[in-house]
DNA sequence: TAGATATTTAGAAAACTATCTAATTATCTA
DNA sequence: TAGATAATTAGATAGTTTTCTAAATATCTA
């Protein structure tokens, strides 16, 4: 399972919210995720790239078209750590900087 | 209320959201929150602007102290829409980036 | 297989973020 | 009021992120 710190990273960003909105509704290639945002092919291609490095987008091709997908079991994971985060006194993962498993992402 | 945006920016990254960790077990002075990190005064001060812009936190000054504590309103409402957006099928907010109320922060 | 279409990779520029030291502001107390 | 303590603001720098154009890769179809 991805980081949190990289879901939390990922999410961060309002393209790649509107992102994971729109293959909330269904699936999509890359193409026709571009033509909702008015950047280039290769910026769509840098969020698309983030969304995948958290994995909360899968992806498979479709003779040309590389398909994505919402990845269902992170997106619940996450939900799941953030809910945590914000309701409990105290939260499970420890944020800090000292350790982390997943060494430190950025 | 503080945009969402402004929340997940706060809440990605760890240093803040060890500070947020730790005033949810109580009420800490800057250099109480400072003592629990390898970072100078001033960028301790840099994050806690942060989590304030994003109105996760609130501060009150006791003597020469400032004191910090968590905001439990914002708080929930933060989780609410973390919520929502990770476990409906269609999210509430417009995660875009056409429009936004608040005016496009970063 | 040549050309068209879809997407990613490379490399560079601009904007933003985190960090630091030095200086400033606010408050307390002897 | 002078000096000490707590915290923030100013200004600089290093690193990261977002964005672009150009080039490369993969697949389809005539």
């Amino acid at each position: 399972m991805a980081s949190i710190q990289k879901v939390l990273e990922a999410i961060s960003d309002p393209t790649r919210r509107k992102v994971l909105d729109l293959l909330k509704k269904k699936e999509m290639s890359a193409g026709e995720l571009g033509a909702n945002f008015d950047i280039s092919g290769p910026s769509m291609s840098h969020h698309l790239n983030k969304l995948k490095a958290a994995d909360l987008v899968q992806t498979t091709r479709r003779g040309q078209s590389i398909v994505y997908s919402i990845n269902t079991s992170v997106f619940e994971d996450a939900a799941q750590f953030v809910v945590k985060f914000f309701q409990d006194t105290r939260a499970t993962e420890d944020a800090g900087n000292d350790h982390d498993g997943e060494e430190q992402d950025r």
